[in-house]
DNA sequence: GCCGATGTATACGGTGGCGTATACAGGCGA
DNA sequence: TCGCCTGTATACGCCACCGTATACATCGGC
């Protein structure tokens, strides 16, 4: 009946879920074995090691982040401006994606290893912005600058605490935005 | 000789070192002891446990990261785009600000208590933008957006990993806050 | 139906951390 | 000088976690 059994994709998963709600500290064994409804006893079947196991998320989410997220802008089309926006959309609005990438990056600052493969991640997508903003923007400094700013923000407003008074979150970052891609607001 | 007292303030000085180094996960309290070289014995007559530690701590840094930054950069004057740019240097190059900041955000993600104390902080900063970039914007929700723009970046760019070919990050971070404080590239 | 592979439960030793208890040392005020 | 207050060292019980060992269940292919 069931009860499907614990194969080294669920660890991992559930190993990822713990990543996004409390860093890597987070990630232990018996809590989740405890989550996934059994003992740890399979686990050291599946890895060497609860490192082989941190190790074995990274992996994941590093094909998640870049090739799936590239692959899906590419495929939905749309004007440059939009496809910057999807892609800061699909990345950093996605349920499952956004807590992982913010742990990541912190995990980064700790951990050369993880800021290396941070690095290449990073470096994917920011190519994607240059290509994309290069399309309306003629001066490679201003693009890189313009690149910048999408990711910080991307990125940084989940790490502001502050807020707008009347306004939402919402609507001062698409006033951001409209910065960013110079454009007229709407 | 000396040997200075293990008081209270180096137990709170030494536990935001470990933070900002690993975390709040990193603040051990044996640990603690080992770096200022006593063992744990009279730690708890300066705190009723670790928790305490950590409520000190954060009232030390949020005394440090507003009031101090603020009067700094009010008593340094300058033209407002100058003091923008120094409010940020103040808190985010400051070697021993900037680690323990990144560390409150990662933590306040987790923490609803450390993400109250931080959005006290940043709305205290953001109010400081708004008001240096009032006095060369005048269209309102334009002044809240290149505020978020300014935090954001400030933030972001110690999260973001990509480097940018043959331009340094301080270069395209010129280029950004030009952009940002809507003035010509020098 | 049998067998091996794969997952499962349980038990164990080791380690590291928290908080408490207890006894000791040194400075400072009465 | 005498005590007290504050910090110190040491030892203890407790718990959470890691990694290992061992025996049991269950599924798939033969």
């Amino acid at each position: 009946m069931g009860a499907i059994r614990t194969t080294r994709r669920r660890w991992v998963e559930q190993g990822l879920q713990a990543l996004a709600a409390g860093g890597p500290d987070a990630v232990r064994v018996e809590a989740l074995a405890k989550d996934l409804g059994v003992t740890k006893g399979g686990f050291y079947g599946s890895f060497a090691d609860r490192n082989a196991l941190l190790e074995a998320m990274l992996d994941t989410w590093e094909r998640e982040a870049t090739d799936e997220v590239l692959d899906r802008v590419e495929r939905e089309g749309g004007d440059p401006r939009t496809r910057a926006v999807r892609a800061g959309v699909l990345t950093f609005s996605d349920d499952r994606l956004l807590p992982i990438d913010l742990a990541v990056r912190d995990w980064a600052r700790r951990d050369e290893a993880v800021a290396a493969r941070l690095r290449r991640v990073d470096d994917r997508r920011m190519g994607l912005l240059r290509e994309l903003i290069g399309t309306f923007c003629t001066d490679p400094d201003e693009v890189e600058a313009r690149s910048l700013l999408a990711f910080c923000v991307a990125i940084g407003e989940h790490f502001l605490a502050a807020g707008h008074g009347d306004r939402t979150r919402a609507q001062v970052l698409a006033r951001a935005a409209d910065l960013i891609l110079d454009r007229p607001p709407r």
